[in-house]
DNA sequence: AATTATTAATTAAACGTTTGTTTAATATTA
DNA sequence: TAATATTAAACAAACGTTTAATTAATAATT
């Protein structure tokens, strides 16, 4: 195996204990047993914990650029048109990378290691401008209602989080059992996505 | 000092610390320091690390209770101004009590000590009951539309959990200072509730 | 092509700290 | 005097990390 296979492959299964455990949580030793590999060659590979999730991040933040950023730029679409396919990519991208996302979401809410925090902001900004540009043009051009632009977009990305930030709560929420896993379900990335798009869509546009 | 009062002053910084440093972070000793007691108090009146958060989560979880089911339960309102006064009234319970909200957040994300997830829960579900509630009637009155009421649920609460989760990424999205602290400002929960209320009413009210 | 020299990868063991917790002695209160 | 509260010290376990020895792979030299 080659060495930066060896090392996404550590930071593979970094991401999934780190975001069961906790930074503090997930022990070197459960990681090397999980991954395979002797205790030592973390350090060896990473030089210590902190920068094994610095690489961590720096591997996986790539993980929120480039789609939205796609539909935004597309000419051949309305602004409110980008805004549905915005909600519905994002909701795909969430999903799929959520424990990732959990990750992230974790380092976010503690006051330790408060570089990373900065780091991680960049990571996140980028996909609030995005949204930020087409609903400043669209009320510039009188498609959108004059709204709260950054309210929006927390509300979009905080409802996706929402269901996100546990299983438990969402199943109960949604009267499903408790196995049920919402995140691989198409339909229920489907019907958040009609919920998100029926909302902004009242929210925007104007009253006829 | 009473014995009750000591252990709700080492409840108290526990509540702090658990929120900066999450549960595995946080130390006995830094909490024994931060209280002012010897470090073999906490076990003292505890038992344990695992009880003391036991304790806590206990002690503060009447947070929630009672404002919600007031509003909802008072005849006097029309089931809008019932959906706008809770979203007030959250925002203000939320926003004081945002450390402990914090630290069960932290905790809801973790798939350690999972019999504590099913706690939160049972603390959290309740006021999501109340606002199902006022909904379902609202439609069946006619005075709502057909909408997916437990993702409303989900918009409105992670829309203030989203404001809530980083103080750093709050403000960079609403263009603020980084020194500046929304949840003690109470122009942004006004700010807050009159956008949540406003999208929620759009998305609600029959289109004339 | 075979052999040697060099570097890289891997390992088990140990190191020093910090952790939560307990103990045994002392002080305080009832 | 008896129960409770408080303390400093010690305990064992777990932690991240380092070491020193060994194996594997690569490069250089004959």
């Amino acid at each position: 195996m080659q060495v930066t296979d060896k090392k996404t492959h550590i930071i593979n299964h970094a991401v999934e204990l780190f975001a069961e455990k906790g930074f503090e949580g997930a022990s070197i030793r459960d990681l090397a047993a999980r991954a395979g590999v002797n205790v030592a060659m973390v350090n060896y590979y990473f030089g210590s914990k902190e920068k094994l999730f610095e690489a961590m991040v720096e591997d996986r933040a790539s993980y929120t650029r480039g789609l939205l950023d796609e539909i935004a730029s597309n000419p051949g679409y309305s602004d409110l048109e980008k805004i549905e396919l915005i909600i519905d990519s994002y909701i795909g991208k969430l999903f799929t990378n959520r424990k990732f996302h959990r990750v992230l979401h974790q380092e976010m809410m503690l006051s330790q290691r408060e570089s990373l925090q900065d780091a991680i902001v960049e990571i996140l900004y980028p996909n609030h401008i995005i949204i930020k540009n087409v609903l400043d043009h669209g009320m510039k051009k009188g498609a959108f209602r004059k709204v709260d632009a950054p309210m929006v977009i927390a509300t979009i990305i905080g409802s996706i989080n929402q269901v996100l930030l546990s299983r438990k709560l969402c199943n109960k929420m949604m009267n499903k059992e408790s196995e049920y896993v919402p995140y691989d379900d198409a339909r229920f990335s489907k019907r958040l996505g009609d919920h998100l798009k029926q909302l902004v869509s009242a929210h925007l546009l104007p009253r006829s």
